[in-house]
RNA sequence: GGCCCCGUCGUCUAGCGGUUAGGAUCCAUGGUUUUCAUCCAUGUUACAGGAGUUCGAUUCUCCUCGGGGUCACCA
């Protein structure tokens, strides 16, 4: 059976990358019928909150990732870590180092200066003498001090390390007792029984460093799979500096869950040409030895597009649904069906399609001065008296086409064209030139609102040409 | 600096020894639309450089250059 996971440590929001590895991860499970499981990070207790555990499962029930089984927290597994680190000990496998922190920064400096790699270099890693007083020790693991050490990565293909370029007799567990990081990922992997590993290619360098871990301790090392980096547009490392990285904020700004997933799905990873996937074809159709092995820049140009493709294809109740997160109650509009339908092809946010419901149902303010001065001029006003006047006269008016009538029917008396009444009543009507089919408006505003917003306009007009 | 990874249009990518180097996005132009948007059509733009292997290299090898990651008693 395949078990992914992803661990996060709770330091933060849920950002643009994590949830990309997590996609994958989730994906990969989900196609092999296996397990995704989650497992906080939380040992580092200076920089972890809960809130940020919070974050990062409500940006997942959001998304509708689901996670299996309980969640791990890593804070509440000291017992499990101190049992191997004492097995380590019995065994010999690992030893208490008594180097004080000074004496390192010591050992690095002269190593520094004599342009050396830094390490340790061993010198309590066969000690048998007495300790020095008053100096808590930390426990260093045995890692191999020559030989080959070598990454079977599902991405990257074969990747080699030399044992003394890049090892030393590492810290596994500090003065306090408390277990280091390449130490627990491990022991937690291993016991959790992930088999797939999926995570960020800015862990490579750690994997050798696990991998000892995972033979010291006799457990089987899983497959792994670097997934590329995701740069920022100057090419470093995306971070939560780089604005706009945090998940949620996507909801705010009017992203789609379905738009996010299949952007990311997409950075880093693709099925020949295809560009549009449903949760059901990203399971069906992702494989992680698909990832590229090059790094990918953040950039949403393609989200937006993505975005509004998603809510041009969303179902108008569902829209009317989601609607209701941005403050646009719709549910039970008697003509939502014709608004969402002239709408939903023009936003590429829900937060736009919110803004866009809103101007069209408000009754315009002011109107903008570039369309007012294009717009009525000539018999503008004219027209729309004659408008004003014939739909007053008009009764039955409930579709689009009902309204489109009458708009006929004065272009038709007044020999004009479309536009000499199109653009007054446009201002008339939503107080600027662009928008959707007037005849669409009005119908969902109905024709006392016409009516009111057409007079309004008129008058607007005899006060300003009088001043 | 050591070690490791990477290098096809601006961006996301297809390609797996022989292609007019394909798609998407963005941008531009035209069409549709009373407007804007959508939609449709058309167009501009890429194999980092140099050797080698080969009848033939974007594809394989090496070098150079460029970019990135990582080097903790952080995760």
């Amino acid at each position: 059976m395949v078990v992914t996971r992803f661990a996060p440590s709770p330091t933060g929001y849920l950002h643009i990358g994590g949830l990309r590895t997590a996609l994958f991860s989730y994906l990969w499970a989900r196609k092999n019928g296996g397990k995704f499981v989650l497992r906080i990070e939380d040992t580092d207790k200076a920089r972890n909150s809960e809130e940020a555990t919070e974050a990062i499962l409500k940006a997942f029930e959001w998304l509708g990732l689901e996670a299996d089984g309980e969640i791990t927290y890593q804070s509440k597994r000291d017992d499990i870590y101190a049992k191997y680190i004492k097995q380590l000990l019995d065994e010999g496998k690992a030893y208490k180092c008594y180097m004080s922190k000074e004496e390192l920064a010591e050992l690095r400096e002269k190593q520094m200066a004599n342009k050396e790699r830094t390490k340790y270099d061993g010198r309590y890693r066969d000690f048998t003498g007495t300790p020095p007083e008053g100096v808590e020790p930390v426990i260093r693991i045995k890692a191999p001090l020559s030989g080959e050490i070598v990454v079977e990565d599902g991405v990257k293909g074969r990747i080699s390390f030399q044992a003394e370029d890049i090892l030393d007799d590492f810290v596994i567990a500090r003065a306090d007792g408390s277990p280091t990081y390449n130490f627990v990922v491990a022991v937690d992997d291993a016991l959790m029984g992930i088999n797939e590993v999926i995570r960020g290619d800015d862990h490579l360098s750690n994997t050798p460093k696990q991998i000892v871990v995972y033979e010291a301790l006799g457990f089987e090392i899983p497959n792994f799979y670097h997934v590329p980096m995701i740069h920022n547009s100057a090419g470093k490392k995306l971070s939560k500096r780089d604005g706009a990285t945090d998940v949620m904020a996507y909801k705010e700004m009017g992203y789609t869950p379905q738009a996010l997933l299949n952007f990311l799905v997409r950075l880093g990873w693709s099925h020949g040409d295809q560009e549009i996937f449903s949760m059901e074809e990203m399971i069906a159709l992702f494989n992680p030895k698909d990832i590229n092995k090059s790094a990918s820049i953040y950039n949403t140009e393609k989200l937006d597009w993505l975005n509004a493709h998603y809510i041009k294809n969303t179902p108008n109740a569902e829209l009317a649904e989601m609607l209701t997160e941005y403050g646009v109650m719709l549910t039970s509009h008697d003509k939502k069906e014709i608004l969402l339908d002239a709408l939903k092809e023009r936003a590429k946010t829900l937060k736009e399609l919110a803004t866009q419901v809103e101007e069209i149902v408000t009754t315009p303010t002011s109107y903008d001065a570039k369309a007012v001065k294009k717009a009525f001029k000539g018999n503008a006003i004219e027209v729309l008296n004659t408008f004003g006047a014939k739909l007053s006269a008009t009764d039955e008016l409930h579709l689009p086409v009902d309204y489109h009538t009458v708009m006929e029917s004065v272009v038709n008396e007044m020999e004009i064209g479309f536009g000499k009444i199109g653009q007054p009543l446009r201002v008339a009507l939503l107080g600027k030139l662009s928008g959707p089919g007037l005849d669409i408006v009005m119908a969902v505003i109905g024709k006392e609102e016409t009516m009111l917003r057409v007079a309004n306009a008129i008058t607007s007009q005899s006060v300003t040409s009088s001043v």
